[in-house]
DNA sequence: GTACACTAATTAGGTAACCTAACTGAATTG
DNA sequence: CAATTCAGTTAGGTTACCTAATTAGTGTAC
């Protein structure tokens, strides 16, 4: 630790009331971490975060148009494009054409999707899980907590 | 909503504790999500969250050497490389051998490196600092110690 | 009923940030 | 002093995003 600190000891909060610009850096600090630790730790399977979280709609929701698929995902067109195109080719899901409108393509999960979205649920991010089991359970409903405001806010 | 749900529905929680599975899960989902939305948003700055991260280090805690900053990101040397690279392409580091040890290079920022990180800190990521405003204190504290939660779980 | 504008999907080409494999040159070790 | 190890780098590949341009279906206006 040489005397070149210039942001590290700042204060983050007054009286308990995080200061919003703190808050920002450190927050967003944090996730890019967490993202890349978890985009690194990643094993098994081979599908990459996008995949995995369209192909957890599909499952979960049914089906989609491409559009419908990008707005959700916050993603231009063509990205999802390719990401759908990556799962139609690993035989996740499948495209059929809408019979009341031309343009549209439905995309569904097929059945080889839905089952692999449900058998890697509960093995995939195991350095993850580890990480949390080893947290108390007041931390874990801090994360919880947090989860569902990062939800929140990521859909507004 | 069809019937083919098979994961939106279950219990997140039994008796305000949450378990382990479901929370790595919704965790991942919901960390994956920001982390997409912040690099959607970010404005100004032509500095991905990688350099930034690594300019911020350096500044924050003095200069280090190629391997140390591939450890600290957990990031292989030659990614580490190209971001080094690019941020001294862009005038805000500077190498220089370390005259003890010839196969070492000191990384460290330079004048311009210092005042970006110090300029940019508050200005950065101006939709989530919006999105946080508009959060209660208390979610706001829920953040912050959720933060702290996961730089210390990436760190270890 | 043909022309025009709008929309959905796609293709082409580019960038950022990661990876592995292979190389150079410096330091250490048998 | 030869062999190994180590730090950094180069080359080439992958994933996931982007913008711009294209193809093709739909609807509307004369």
């Amino acid at each position: 630790m040489k005397s070149t600190h210039t942001t590290a000891s700042r204060e983050l909060e007054v009286g308990g009331e995080p200061i919003v610009e703190e808050l920002t850096a450190t927050f967003t600090d944090a996730v890019a971490r967490l993202y890349r630790r978890l985009r690194a730790e990643r094993g098994g399977d081979q599908m990459g975060e996008s995949q995995r979280s369209v192909l957890k709609v599909l499952v979960g929701e049914g089906p989609r148009t491409l559009r419908e698929l990008s707005e959700h995902e916050h993603v231009k067109p063509p990205s999802m494009n390719q990401t759908v195109n990556s799962l139609e080719e690993a035989g996740l899901l499948a495209r059929t054409s809408d019979p009341s409108d031309g343009r549209k393509v439905i995309i569904a999960a097929t059945a080889e999707g839905v089952t692999l979205i449900e058998e890697t649920r509960r093995r995939r991010n195991e350095w993850l899980s580890l990480q949390l089991d080893s947290l108390s359970a007041e931390e874990r409903r801090t994360l919880e907590a947090a989860s569902k405001i990062i939800v929140r806010i990521t859909n507004s």
